[in-house]
DNA sequence: TGTACATCAGTGAACGCGCGTTCACTGATGTAC
DNA sequence: TGTACATCAGTGAACGCGCGTTCACTGATGTAC
């Protein structure tokens, strides 16, 4: 049996990805597991404790579900790009939780470490502009600027997923850096 | 003296820019004109209705601020991207509310040509790509995307504004596409 | 010119709701001697 | 082995709040005759 703590972390993380988290409510939630509202004050200091806790776990998770099967930088940022927009598409909820709200950015901005999934995509940007570190910078900007505007475009509706066009844009951008 | 709901848009739309269109409610907006709640609902049919008048005008507005200053698409796209990561920067809460909020994307999804600001920039994507409707379609979204997402991430505090890498990355599309 | 009537913006109080948070209390469990 | 005590997750009711929406009523204004 998981302790209480942990089933409110993740039944928190179902009702995001299926309510989005404007939606959840305490009584609801404790509910959920048989609990009152009183009990939650035993495990979480507020709501915006569970929040963070949330944020926490989500981003972990995140990028430990790629599995990269090609060594290529190139290869695995698309790779990266593809399963963001994906995701996007399966869990709009909870992308707009961890990636669109301004608190849980706010969040894993001072603490960049803690979000592996950026400090992935980083990697791989300093990889292909080979360690050029002022191009690089711009390089990560612009691939992950694209990556977020062309998914939000998918979830608002404006368009359809297209890989090829994320593949031809990243190449683009790629050689426009060279 | 301006009409009671015309008042009642343009003091929506201050409030949407100084607090955020969710935490505008009736009861203070109303109060701020001397009226009770009641009197709100001889104007409008709900507080969606509202916001729908909101978009509107914010909509029609927006691009009537931009004066194009040179003829070439290339510059005047420049220009839009320019004056729109301005905004967000400026007007983070009104920009949220007109481009980034899912209800406000999905009013003018369907009924884009009210939205001139969309209109407009596929004009020029369609010059630049000089009517080369399948390459325009790609080329639009790639435009867009970047310009969305980089806002994006201005807005969420995650990078600084640099002009010069908007214009090298719409320079960079542009030759992708010849 | 005066009277009867219609119109309609605005009042103000209420409805019903859900929310995050607090707190005195319960009761099961483990520990110390 | 039995007793006294501490711990602490969970209860359940309440606090105080703000919200969108409704509705019978008011009162000023304009119109028709």
């Amino acid at each position: 049996m998981k302790k209480t703590e942990e089933q409110l972390v993740e039944r928190a993380i179902q009702v995001i990805d299926q309510e989005g988290f404007q939606n959840l409510s305490l009584r609801k939630l404790t509910a959920a597991l048989g609990l009152t509202t009183g009990a939650f004050y035993k495990h979480f200091t507020s709501k915006n404790d569970l929040f963070n806790q949330a944020t926490i776990k989500l981003s972990q998770d995140f990028i430990a579900q790629i599995d990269f099967h090609n060594d290529k930088p190139e290869a695995q940022l698309l790779q990266i790009a593809d399963y963001f927009v994906n995701q996007v598409q399966e869990h709009p909820n909870t992308m707009e939780f961890l990636f669109f709200n301004e608190n849980a950015t706010a969040a894993f901005k001072n603490t960049a470490n803690e979000f592996p999934f950026l400090v992935k995509m980083r990697q791989l940007t300093d990889q292909i502009t080979q360690n050029n570190s002022t191009t690089s910078d711009d390089f990560f900007i612009q691939i992950w600027s694209f990556i977020q505007g062309y998914a939000l475009l998918i979830k608002n509706g404006i368009t359809n997923y297209n890989k090829q066009l994320v593949q031809l844009t990243l190449i683009q951008m790629i050689k426009g850096d060279e």
